[in-house]
DNA sequence: ACAAAATAATTGCATCTGCAACTATTATAA
DNA sequence: TTATAATAGTTGCAGATGCAATTATTTTGT
């Protein structure tokens, strides 16, 4: 059974399942934090980016959170139904609908991101500034590599 | 809406999103590369874990996936069905059970993890060694701070 | 020794998610 | 112009997962 373990020797491996398991932490503390004020993970993402740019389209809110579109109609219908957002049908393209904030779900999301970034803050604390930029670096590198690799797989396989 | 973008400046809010990203990136692509070999990223973390040690509780697969019992149940099955893992009675405790690697599942994990390692290593190569030391020593230190953290609120709440 | 609490695993149920099929609309081409 | 292809979004369906309740067994306390 030792022979088998070589292959697990070298820092990919050790790599590869630490950042699934921060992942997992970082989300599930995510959930405890946010249920506080009646939103899921996907419901804040979708409120941090309409935060940053209002009217977004369906399919670019799919692009940015890397899930399926039927999801993001899945989570923008709850969240219409919470009165946070709002539906507008593009009068340019009467396909597309446009996203954006209520003054109900900029209040609720405003709430949400105090308590947010407190906890995110603490969580991130055991690295200093210089740590997290390193860190950042090699994320994007990542980023940049996994992207095209991954459509590339797409358009191969589909 | 630009006064609202103040708290996304600083490092952590990057840093928080694009640990997801790259988590799910590797996952779809680990998606694509395992099918191949009729595998699911939590079947083929199980069988790295049984190879690392054979004979584990279910209950201990668990905790090391970071994942509810009730999931692990569901994986063994599904695992015990395909006969790449064998359920023992543990004599001792016969409310327990160990879960075993077959010389089935043995080979059908040689075969993935082959595969497998070879794209790791090439979505890995965009760092280099001391940058993916680098790397590994800040998600082991966000580990080391998120476990007791999620423990404390699971208490906290449940 | 026996009752009560704890533990390992399983099952039911609700929710989330992706894929494929579908509808409505727009763009392209003959 | 009209038929075909492409696109935005939605819906049906299947699979994965967590939580709470359940069963079987072991441990603890009196």
């Amino acid at each position: 059974m030792t022979q088998q373990l070589d292959c697990f020797d070298i820092p990919t491996y050790k790599l590869y399942h630490l950042i699934k398991d921060v992942f997992v932490l970082l989300d599930f503390t995510d959930r405890y934090i946010l249920q506080e004020f009646d939103l899921t993970p996907p419901q804040y993402r979708v409120l941090t980016l309409l935060c940053l740019e209002n009217s977004q389209r369906l399919a670019s809110i799919a692009d940015r959170m890397l899930v399926a579109r039927s999801t993001v109609t899945r989570i923008i219908d709850q969240m219409e139904a919470a009165q946070l957002v709002a539906r507008v049908i593009d009068p340019e393209d009467r396909r597309a609908q446009h996203v954006s904030l209520t003054p109900q779900g900029l209040a609720r999301f405003q709430r949400a991101a105090t308590a947010h970034q407190v906890a995110l803050e603490e969580r991130f604390a055991a690295l200093d500034l210089a740590e997290q930029q390193a860190f950042i670096q090699s994320l994007e590198k990542l980023c940049a590599i996994l992207q095209p690799k991954l459509d590339e797989l797409k358009t191969e396989g589909g």
